[in-house]
DNA sequence: CTCGGCCTTGCAACCGATTGCAAAATATAG
DNA sequence: CTATATTTTGCAATCGGTTGCAAGGCCGAG
């Protein structure tokens, strides 16, 4: 069917090897042969196939990007950031659609039969061993919105999320809540567990506070909405940090039905900074994450392990900042 | 590096087609050497190479799927059901995001030069050509969300936008709107035009209505934002038939900001019943699309064309529904 | 026990490229 | 114009599999 090499050197006079090498970068043709070729190419419409040369190159330029997020708006600006970064560099990313399953060997094997040069693990509530499967199998891998400390042989790419508790915590705190609720996504979420934890480590350092937490079952508006309707039925705080913008939406219809205002009767502050939280009719006070600078460090992370793979791994960091809208009491 | 189809003949004693053929479907092989071969593999930790086997077999299993929608949140939907749909049988999506670029040779020939056993554009904002230069290059190609009538030689799935649009006017005027608009995509979008033209088409059997019209820059919130603040400064009309879900949640900010009620004020109907079109505080009524019946067809077709690539073109059109939520006015 | 037929198996060619190596062609020096 | 250094080129092997073909093994039937 296709165009082959061959056809392409027969119709050129030269030999296959004169085309190959016209192809490739620095290869030694002459102008000459160059421009036989490619006359010659244009002529048939003749391009290289990319699996076949990654037989012998061992690099298929196919990055497998994993996530199990694809209901949360976030994954919006995630995925596109993502796809345009690999298509920048010349990669092709690859779909893992994991939302029914946390176990990592079918993936591992699946991206392995399509020899992709790396995977991306796009997922804060992956645990750390996921991402570890692939480094195992010998895939070079980058948790991106991973926990840093756990898994040291994997580089990850994301913000600290203890320290995002700790700042959440303060924020309401400066704005005169003292009966504060930590209102969490899935206990198994690394990025719920530490949020929790900065959240606790500060509002302990003020025993007067009444403090009260809880998890939901998943980021979700479902689940945030849910778990806040439950919260409601109680005595519930006047201050809540919910631990993901969509968590935080969910919360807000709850309260909408309780006829509860808001950054009135009671503040939320969520984390993400999504594109609808800045929708006037959400208005939400949130966590700013830097999506694209951790994306585009992602992906040049994996750029370098192309070059060198065995690559000391390394976290990278990337401080968040509050974005002050209407979910909060303002400052006194 | 890796183990290949070799290692494993080598360490079960048999030759390299005996392994190749226990691992595909329907090839003739004992059960001793099977299991010969089986244990092995295990043992080596062998999986088999599917790029390689794409070389004679001539099948990838990759599907190239192109959209340019990446911020519209009804593509959480479309990428969810498509990445998911494609798995459950066994292909694998090849992203390309072409949110800068409407050029199609250049994708084009990076899925051909990956060998992509079909594609499938996922736009109801590319033009009819985009899809048909897949066709004319050799690619099996699906147009979901594309327009009917102008490329026959491309299978489409979707829905019939001119109905819509009717189905919109006469939604409008069976709640007693007088005054009515479209407020639409921009006007390169045959799903735009589309609506349009179904939506004039019934409005224009009553002279007595008042109406008008306008398309926006895109299909986003801003553009809704700003069409709609456009409106609002002249002489707005009283219910409105926004050509999308992202474009009615833009123009209801609009409205807040000029402190009008929807759905007393002024009613607004959108399109795509999208997630967060169900969410209290957005409650907007919209003509339902089925997008997750949309998306399993338009798979299905694409096995369908890999079994038959020179099956016969045809169109899927799958009927919408009106959902009523908060923003018309009752009917009488 | 022999024969014909069917199932298994291995050989070898091939898929579409890349690449080390040695020969051929060209450039440079003397 | 010859001798040497440098490119450029083609050959052939290779990457990891698949597959047509013919030979070998096994079966039941006669």
């Amino acid at each position: 069917m296709s165009v082959t090499l061959k056809d392409v050197a027969a119709l050129a006079g030269v030999s296959r090897s004169a085309v190959s090498r016209t192809f490739t970068e620095g290869a030694s043709v002459s102008a000459k042969t160059r421009s036989k070729v490619e006359k010659a190419a244009k002529e048939l419409g003749y391009s290289p196939n990319a699996l076949a040369s990654s037989l012998t190159t061992g690099r298929t330029k196919l990055i497998g990007l994993i996530s199990n997020n694809f209901h949360n708006p976030i994954f919006l600006e995630v995925f596109d950031q993502f796809t345009r970064a690999l298509q920048e560099r010349g990669l092709r990313p690859l779909i893992v659609n994991l939302t029914d399953e946390t176990e990592p060997a079918n993936s591992v094997r699946m991206l392995r039969q399509y020899s992709v040069d790396a995977a991306i693990v796009a997922s804060s509530t992956l645990p750390p061993s996921f991402a570890k499967a692939f480094h195992d199998a010998g895939v070079p891998v980058v948790h991106t919105f991973g926990r840093s400390a756990t898994s040291p042989e994997v580089h990850v790419v994301g913000i600290d999320n203890v320290e995002c508790g700790r700042m959440a915590a303060r924020e309401l705190l400066a704005r005169g809540y003292r009966r504060v609720g930590y209102l969490g996504g899935p206990k198994d979420a690394t990025s719920a567990m530490d949020r929790y934890r900065g959240f606790m480590e500060e509002v302990e350092k003020h025993p007067e506070l009444d403090v009260s937490y809880s998890f939901a079952g998943a980021y979700s508006f479902e689940a945030g909405r849910t778990e806040m309707l439950r919260l409601l039925a109680g005595a519930p705080a006047d201050g809540y940090f919910c631990g993901d913008d969509i968590l935080s939406v969910g919360a807000l219809s709850a309260l909408r039905d309780h006829g509860l205002k808001p950054g009135k009767d009671i503040g939320i502050i969520g984390l993400n900074d999504m594109e609808m939280s800045r929708w006037e009719n959400i208005d939400l006070t949130t966590i700013h994450q830097p999506i694209k600078q951790i994306i585009t460090s992602s992906v040049d992370l994996v750029e370098e392990m192309l070059k060198d793979p065995k690559r000391y791994p390394e976290a990278r960091i990337f401080p968040c900042r509050v974005i002050e809208r209407g979910t909060l009491r303002p400052r006194p």
